[in-house]
Parts: structure tokens; sequence; C-alpha cells
DNA sequence: GCGACAG
DNA sequence: ATCTTGTCGC
């Protein structure tokens, strides 16, 4: 999938309206996926990278299914298009684990984006899965900040419209901003990104998967120097 | 002096 | 994101 294609189908995702997702089931089964690069050196944004893409479940703080994988980034990072840099090794470390997960997290936006289908909406869109996205930062949202207690909120707005809510993970840090996706809200963002995680600031189940793939690709970095 | 539009 | 140095704003 190009560039162009992606446009597209963000703009046709964007205009549906799929039914909300509520968590109900206790312990939820959470999947989070990540991509990290590794070239060496600084700066790490361009085409043809080495990638490596991690999914976990975890169901509870019980992980339960893990996957790595190693690709390549096709596309360089451009700001809004990141769907078209890390979409493709995402969906294939995630479709890996064979399991259906209750909610995916992903470390990007959803409803916070110019055409209103980040990466975060797009994948889970595209693997038929809720989805919520984690970001230090909105995309083009923007908000006061919550208070500085752990579970303080504060709405992230774009055009009137609440697309993300900061949340206060952990007191005395700052805050991570979660993101309404694929049928979910700025609350149900807010809330399962609160539910997973009790003392840290990065919910568990995307700590798990950095934590794998910079593991992959430190392993790798020592067998094949320079690559 | 160089940026603040996800990673 | 990644690597690093400094701790702060037009």
């Amino acid at each position: 999938m190009d560039a162009d294609a992606v446009l597209a189908e963000q703009q046709r995702l964007a205009a549906l309206q799929p039914s909300a997702w509520y968590p109900e089931r206790t312990p939820l089964e959470v999947a989070a996926a990540v991509v990290t690069y590794g070239c060496g050196g600084q700066g790490h944004s361009g085409a043809d990278e080495p990638a490596w893409a991690s999914a976990v479940l975890l169901r509870g703080s019980q992980l339960i299914a893990a996957r790595v994988l190693e690709g390549v980034a096709r596309a360089g990072y451009v700001p809004a298009l990141l769907a078209v840099r890390e979409g493709p090794l995402l969906a294939a470390a995630v479709e890996s684990l064979g399991t259906r997960p209750d909610v995916l997290l992903l470390a990007a936006a959803g409803r916070d984006h110019p055409r209103r289908a980040g990466l975060a909406l797009h994948l889970g869109a595209m693997l038929d899965v809720p989805s919520i996205g984690v970001t230090d930062r909105p995309l083009l949202a923007r908000g006061a900040q919550p208070g500085a207690h752990r579970g303080d909120t504060s709405p992230l707005l774009l055009h009137g419209a609440e697309v993300a809510r900061w949340v206060r993970t952990a007191t005395g840090v700052r805050p991570l901003a979660a993101h309404a996706a694929w049928r979910t809200t700025a609350t149900v963002a807010a809330t399962v990104l609160l539910t997973t995680t009790s003392g840290v600031r990065t919910p568990q189940p995307l700590r798990e998967a950095r934590r794998l793939a910079r593991e992959a690709r430190d392993r790798r970095r020592v067998e094949r120097p320079g690559w």
C-alpha cells in the first residue's frame, strides 16, 4: 500500500461510524505493537531501514503471547503519514499473534489527525480490533495540561471535538495523550490507559513490546555489526 | 541558534 | 524513533 492508497483509505475510514466498544471483561486482554529501528547513528527517519516489529498480548498483567519480526521500513517518516512507514510491519506483527485481543494499543494518534484517521485508527480498522493510541504529545489537538496526580485528565480538542485526552498516568511524570481510535472514544482510551499503568508512566503492554523489539535489534547488532 | 505535526 | 547533553525560552 503506497502513500496515495493510505491517504484514500484514511479518508474512507474517517467517514465510517463503527459501533462503539467498551471494556467489559476483567481482566482485559490488551495487545500492543511497536516498531524499532536500527542503523546506528542519530536520527532514524529514512526509507529502507532495517526494523523490528513486535506484538504482545497481556491478560491483566500476565504476558500470554509475544512475537518479534525483522523487516524493513519501506518509507521514511513523514508527519501524518506514519501509517505508510509503520503500518505494514505493525499489521504483520499483530497478525502473527494469531489471537484476537479485546483492544490494541499503538504508539500513534487516532482521530487526532489531519484526515481524522491516524495510524492507531487505521490499523484497528484494518485488523478489525478496537484500538487506542498512546503518545507523548498530540499531533494536532490542543488542550490545557491535566492536574499533577495519577488519574488527572484534561481534554485534547481538534476543531471543537475531543479526539484525545491528556492522562497523568503516575504522579510526578509527564502526562501521556490517550487517543480515540477505531471504535473507541477519548474516555475509553483514557480508561484503558489507566488500567494498564500501575506505578509506571507507560502502559505495560507497550513497555513489554518495546523491550522485546529492542532486545531483538540489539542482539542482531552484535551478530551483524554495521547493518 | 533551531524547534515545537504521532514514531 | 534514536542518541545525548543539559535542566530553558523567543
